[in-house]
DNA sequence: GTCCAGGCGTTTATCGATAATCTATAATAC
DNA sequence: GTATTATAGATTATCGATAAACGCCTGGAC
């Protein structure tokens, strides 16, 4: 139950059902979960581990604002991880790029059809794709960490930034992979 | 008392009093800190998100055994993130440098006098003061997370590379920090 | 009108007990 | 003799209740 109750908050969190600085009471979740308070705390100390919300002693939880410091920090660090990842991705013995075809696919479709909610979602597949091939559970596991930050921001933005233009730059990423070209693929991830 | 059980339990797993495997079994822990379940299952939950324990439903929680593998990729990526820590923190306005002035010292002390557990501690007082004066709680948070698989290394290893030898590898990043020669900084970060 | 003390409701932190589940051992069947 | 099924012990997961801490609000002093 206790994994259940941090997955439900952990989405009404990244889908912005609860903004920054929202309160989360242990109580009135744990009857909306129809549960005790303790698997409830459970969850929030976890999410808290995560960085996703704030508690202090006696004055309860509260989702974590990011300022716009933060959310540059944390996109440059992504493209770091990325860049590495593209590299370590592109020399692999056995690759196996079809799931990152289809999240290419799904951008473009999405991309082409203006479907803000469809891009940002195979736009987050196609990254972690990326970064789940290089074969390092600890990229992915810091890739995973930065989500936090950099989720909100995309959504936020989305109409500031051009989904078309982004959009295109998926697939060379990929073919640079498949051409085992670590260099190039590198770089064009860095750059993106 | 329940951030006062992580901080024990964390510290025994650092200091290899608990080794990987080891269960921490809820109720014995609780009897050891004269408290009840709750708290101990709290502080286990922090562990297991901070990648320190490994937790199984109704298995219980176990330490985390860290492959050669995850050491040597944390380890990449520890020095990715020092290599940026360090161009962010040569380019900042109001540098600081006192205390690793500090830490260099010591570190210089200690390898001299042949003290391999205080070289240990100021060479991370450098390393987290490098990252640190980089201004970015987002490579701090990241740098922090790694030294969980990395720390053990430097213990186990610690006859095997010559602490002198990368003793002298410290002064010479400062330096570069002090006169603001971020690329020079951040490369001999990197390959340190 | 402003400031401080104390009471009150809300919420967190902890407790002790119970239910559910797993592991290892023992018993039974074939 | 091996495999399958009970049983027992240990441990986790959850519950309901209580204690402790916090913040707000009221009332009185000045």
């Amino acid at each position: 139950m206790g994994r259940e109750i941090r997955d439900v908050l952990l989405r009404r969190i990244l889908e912005g059902k609860y903004q920054p600085g929202d309160r989360l009471v242990e109580l009135q979740l744990a009857a909306e979960f129809h549960t005790s308070q303790g698997p409830v705390r459970e969850a929030l100390r976890e999410l808290e581990a995560l960085g996703y919300v704030e508690t202090a002693p006696h004055r309860g939880t509260r989702v974590r604002a990011v300022s716009p410091t933060e959310m540059r920090d944390a996109y440059r660090l992504r493209a770091l991880l990325e860049r590495e990842a593209a590299i370590a991705a592109a020399q692999a013995p056995d690759p196996d790029w079809e799931k990152m075809r289809g999240a290419v696919a799904g951008i473009e479709r999405a991309a082409a059809a203006g479907n803000v909610r469809g891009y940002v979602r195979y736009d987050e597949m196609f990254h972690r794709t990326l970064v789940a091939r290089s074969r390092s559970p600890v990229l992915l596991r810091h890739w995973d960490l930065l989500l936090v930050p950099t989720r909100i921001l995309v959504v936020l933005r989305s109409g500031v930034v051009d989904v078309a233009t982004i959009a295109k730059e998926h697939r060379p990423i990929l073919e640079a992979l498949e051409r085992h070209d670590a260099a190039l693929a590198g770089q064009l991830a860095y750059d993106h």
